[in-house]
RNA sequence: GGUCCCUUCGUCUAGCGGUCAGGACAUCGGCCUUUCACGUCGGUAACGCGGGUUCGAUUCCCGCAGGGAUCACCA
């Protein structure tokens, strides 16, 4: 156990996306790697967004991704008498003060303000008034004026920025609930959070930060801030990219342990390497190899990552994957052939557990019709002796294990005088329905007999 | 527009003063083959530009250009 502490605080105003993902899983990973402590926390201070369901999305989808923490879920909601309190303390202490500017007054300042360009920031009318009419009004930070906030990120190395910069950030509402820029740094500091690892675009946000953690007597933690993730187009990742949920990528029939992989090297690195399991990155990740800059999000990566790891996965676990799907779509694969051994068949040709499972599909329901041109060319009368030869000795079979398979076609291909090539074809239209399956020994094998012989007789049948 | 950050093949990246600039995805060819795939062999393809520093810059420094982020009573 080290002293590291570091957290995931998504915002529950939807889905977990690619990016989110992508900066809770270099949390955890660290975490796990440091032996420190992860902790995940739910940034739900506006009201307005914040959603029980999403709360629920996200923390499915990072058990799916197997990100699991250490501590939590926290919700800022269950907070607000803490930071009433620092409210109350900040304001006693001269380091924040009530602001009666509307915001209709405000966004006319700005709007002015940019008009004549200038900087659309806050003016300070308040910052020094003394009297408290009975008015709404809002909290804000007094940020200092002079000098300059530096900090070194993990990731970035120096920042700066001049204090000039900066106007005084809005702490609590004029409702009395406070706001991110202020809650994040009393939860980060209360529940002292040794590392702040989050996305690139709080960088600006964390030179604000930095002088709250000091007016309120907090210790400054380590920040890194991980690049964004960018679509083709090197806009910022979104809809109109394509799935930014996680789980949209469970459904499109991905696994987890595909697009931990594509994320985590979409920004990191280790040489050479591209394949890595969960345990490998925990042994192996690590913040200096995580780089600067912004990276695309490469949708057919990913896609060669999950069929890299279909190609590897365990047939049984693929096959509980495939039977849900399949069972999803009303196909009863109870009474099928074992489905570990259906998924032997195909994966090597499917990219995707969709893909998988249509391809599996026929294993379960025997052939409605057939495809016509398949049907035209490979189910004519010139075929029927060769299905009944199939039948004949197939049929015969005592044990069906591929080498009697094997052979049973051997000894059809002796008795017509035909290739495999020119029998093939026949058999799996008349067992699959159309041209394209996994190996047909490999078919007839798994089908099994019964499955086999029916089929076979049914395709003869169909041969006016 | 201000501020901050970034810049190696189309994409993700290796590189940490001297390399034929490496790998991966994608792409293009050949081979394999009972369909579709898999596999396999090979090819095309990058250091944004301009100045320095140095015997020598992809690598260090400074400009420029381009890209991104941010400037909310959102997080």
């Amino acid at each position: 156990m080290s002293d590291l502490r570091v957290r995931f605080a998504p915002s529950p105003t939807g889905y977990l996306h690619i990016g989110g993902a992508r900066t809770a899983l270099f949390n955890f990973l660290l975490a796990r790697k440091e032996q420190g402590t992860f902790v995940l926390r739910i940034e739900d201070t506006d009201v307005e967004r914040s959603t029980q369901e999403s709360v629920d999305a996200i923390l499915q989808a990072m058990d799916w991704l197997g990100l699991s923490y250490d501590e939590g879920p926290f919700y800022q909601s269950d907070r607000y008498d803490l930071y009433k309190s620092k409210v109350s303390e900040l304001l006693e202490k001269g380091h924040a003060y009530r602001c009666y500017c509307t915001s209709d007054e405000l966004n006319a300042k700005r709007e002015e303000a940019t008009k004549s360009g200038g900087h659309p920031r806050y003016d300070g009318t308040c910052r020094e008034r003394i009297d408290q009419p009975d008015a709404p009004f809002v909290v804000r930070f007094k940020t200092p004026q002079e000098g300059s906030a530096a900090f070194v990120d993990r990731i970035k190395g120096t920042i700066s920025v001049e204090n000039a910069e900066l106007d005084d950030l809005i702490i609590q509402r004029t409702a009395g609930n406070p706001t991110y820029n202020f809650v994040v740094v009393i939860d980060d500091a209360e529940m002292g959070i040794t590392l702040v690892m989050r996305g690139d675009d709080h960088v600006n946000n964390t030179v604000r930060q930095i002088p709250m953690y000091e007016a309120l007597g907090y210790e400054v933690p380590e920040f890194a801030h991980v690049p964004m993730i960018l679509g083709a187009d090197k806009k910022r990742l979104s809809k109109r990219h394509g799935a930014t949920s996680v789980m949209d990528y469970k459904v499109m029939g991905y696994l987890p342990e595909a697009l931990v992989n594509y994320l985590v090297r979409l920004g990191w690195s280790c040489g050479d390497e591209e394949i890595f399991s969960m345990t490998d990155l925990i042994d192996k990740f690590s913040l200096d190899n995580v780089g600067r800059s912004a990276g695309v999000f490469n949708p057919e990566k990913l896609l060669w990552l999950n069929e890299h790891y279909i190609k590897t996965g365990d047939p049984e676990r693929l096959g509980g994957l495939v039977a849900e799907l399949l069972e999803g779509q009303g196909v009863v694969v109870s009474d099928g052939p074992d489905m570990a051994s259906v998924v032997k068949t195909l994966q090597e040709r499917a990219k995707t557990l969709v893909e998988m499972a249509e391809g599996a599909r026929f294993y379960f329901e025997a052939p409605i019709s057939y495809d016509e041109d398949a049907a035209t060319k490979f189910l004519n009368a010139e075929k029927r002796g060769v299905l009944e030869l199939l039948i004949k000795h197939l049929g015969a079979l005592a044990d069906f294990t591929f080498e009697d398979v094997e052979n049973a076609f051997k000894a059809v291909m002796e008795e017509s005088g035909l290739k495999l090539g020119k029998i093939g074809p026949t058999v799996r239209v008349a067992l699959t329905g159309g041209t394209v399956s996994p190996s047909i020994y490999d078919v007839v094998t798994v089908l099994g007999q019964d499955a086999v012989v029916t089929r076979l007789q049914k395709a003869s049948a169909s041969i006016s």
